[in-house]
DNA sequence: TGAATGATGCGCT
DNA sequence: GCGCATCATTCAT
C-alpha cells in the first residue's frame, strides 16, 4: 500500500446532489500521473450542470454516445472535445442514471509546473490553468481520458484540508440559456480566475 | 479594458 | 449546415 499524506476523495463523495459538490471542490486537489509525469493543482473554480431539465446541460436532450459517461457512476471524468481544438474535464456527480456533472474551470498549478509547461508553450503560473480549455491542454487531457474513474489511483482528487475563506457565486460563464441558475463557484481570493 | 473575430472539428437537426 | 460549457489576437475607445 502506498503512503497517502491526504485523502483521496471516495465515491461517496460524488454521490450526492452537484450544487453540494460543487461548491465542495474548491481547495481540493486534482491529481493526475500522467505519462510525463506527476502534475497536481488546486481547484479554484467550478460550474454544476444538473440533468435534464437543464437547458445548459449536455444531457438536456437525453442520452446520446457524447454525454453517456454523465448519465453513469459518480466520481468519473467527463472529458469533452468542444470549438473544433479544446477539450473540457467534469466529474460526474449524483447517482448513476442521474446525468450531472462539475466542469472544472480553474485551477493553480502545485506539482509538475514544468510539465505543463512544456504542454502549454509560453505560459507561467496561473495562466496555465486559468480556463478549462487551457486546463485540459497543460494537463495533456483528451478524449483518452474520457470515462476515467478518479477511485483509482490513475487521476483522482485529493483532500490537503484546504480552507477557502471567500466563495464566490454567479452565473455560468459562455452558456446562453439557463443564466438564472447561478451555478458557478470560485475562490474570490484565487489569482488564477478564468477570464 | 472591452468588444469583435477567426481558428477549428465534431455532434446534432 | 449550424452551433458550441474556448482562447488568442486584433481593433476600438
Amino acid at each position: 500500500m502506498p503512503v497517502r499524506k491526504f485523502k483521496k476523495l471516495t465515491r461517496a463523495f460524488y454521490n450526492r446532489p452537484t450544487l453540494e459538490v460543487a461548491p465542495d471542490l474548491l481547495g481540493k486537489y486534482l491529481v493526475y500521473n500522467s505519462p510525463r509525469g506527476k502534475l497536481s493543482a488546486k481547484i479554484v473554480e467550478v460550474e454544476a450542470y444538473i440533468g435534464q431539465d437543464d437547458p445548459a446541460c449536455h444531457a438536456a436532450r437525453g442520452l446520446t454516445k457524447r454525454n453517456a459517461v454523465m448519465f453513469g457512476p459518480p466520481g468519473v471524468a467527463y472529458i469533452y472535445f468542444v470549438y473544433g481544438m479544446y477539450y473540457c474535464l467534469n466529474f460526474v456527480t449524483e447517482p448513476e442514471g442521474i446525468p450531472a456533472a462539475v466542469l472544472l474551470r480553474a485551477a493553480e498549478p502545485a506539482e509538475g509546473e514544468d510539465i505543463m509547461r512544456q504542454l502549454s508553450p509560453g505560459k507561467n503560473g496561473c495562466d496555465l490553468l486559468n480556463g478549462p480549455g487551457k486546463l485540459c491542454r497543460s494537463f495533456g487531457l483528451t478524449r483518452d481520458q474520457n470515462g476515467l474513474d478518479l477511485i483509482d489511483d490513475y487521476m483522482y482528487l485529493e483532500d490537503r484540508a484546504v480552507v477557502i475563506a471567500e466563495i464566490g457565486q454567479s452565473s455560468r460563464v459562455g452558456v446562453k440559456v439557463g443564466k438564472d441558475r447561478r451555478w458557478r463557484f470560485y475562490d474570490r481570493i484565487s489569482k488564477a480566475i478564468s477570464k
